[in-house]
DNA sequence: CCTTATTATATGAATATTCATGCAATTCGG
DNA sequence: CCGAATTGCATGAATATTCATATAATAAGG
């Protein structure tokens, strides 16, 4: 029945994105009940638990570009989910930390992340779990490391 | 340094995300000095090596919807890299196809990704590498398991 | 068969993303 | 310090994606 894929099946890539793609689409079915974009929770899971971010700051994490970030972020703003503030240590950042609403938009979600993590990886072993983990840290670690030098 | 990200850091589909995003915009690099999107290249390799590919087939394998498939490849089949032929099956499909133009601009690709997901891995073992890639199938053919039943 | 539902794709309007660029704030050399 | 280069963000125009829907072909039920 399974269709034979002869560049793709293998390749790395293709099933990290393949993988990420499945576990947000799942994901998101859930957040979109919440009235969230898949973009929209990113940013507020992101922006839980640190003071603020700045524009740049959120695209990297959210991966995304700064024009699409700044855009969402208008948008967001005036959902009443976030709110921009400025920088003293550099006026040209624009920072942006959560609402009270959009803390409490966010914080179930929070834990409906962790739960469904635990139902995907449900067939993996902790310590094959952990490994995966720490695999893909050390893909990423990498690749910051070596844009440094 | 580095920022400590409360939620992001220990989330799997974070790191998934994450990674993927990074093999994809490495290579994305190598793939724009041939004059190709990532979703072009992501055609492209799925069609090499099959006959043929519906529009639906090939918008589950490039993780896109149909929709943006279509437009994708009516751009596609304008440059010259892929045709449309119809099926004598279902009159209502309407499969792609490589041609030779495409075959010869993804081919030198197909070996730049192996060569590019080497370099990636380097600091995995073979071992580990397996491990890694069977952990991501069997993510994936859970939950394609899971919708049929 | 014939009707009804379903499936595969296309398409137009709405929305989002991206590219190129601009401006203001900061940093860097000398 | 001062000018030149760089950085961070915003913005408008171009492009791509998405949603809703339409159409035609197939499948399913009686």
């Amino acid at each position: 029945m399974k269709t034979p894929l002869p560049f793709v099946d293998d390749y790395l890539a293709y099933l990290l994105a393949r993988a990420s793609h499945l576990m947000s689409s799942e994901f998101h079915a859930i957040v979109e009940s919440s009235g969230l974009s898949l973009m929209e929770w990113r940013v507020l899971a992101s922006l839980s638990g640190v003071q603020s971010l700045s524009i740049g700051e959120l695209a990297d994490i959210v991966l995304s570009k700064q024009p699409t970030v700044t855009k969402l972020v208008t948008r967001m703003v005036q959902a009443g989910w976030i709110e921009r503030l400025e920088s003293d240590n550099d006026k040209r950042q624009s920072l942006v930390r959560l609402t009270s609403s959009g803390l409490h938009k966010v914080t179930p979600l929070l834990s409906l992340a962790k739960s469904h993590e635990l139902q995907v990886t449900v067939d993996i072993s902790a310590g094959q779990l952990k490994q995966l983990k720490k695999m893909l840290e050390n893909m990423i670690a990498r690749s910051t490391s070596q844009s440094t030098k």
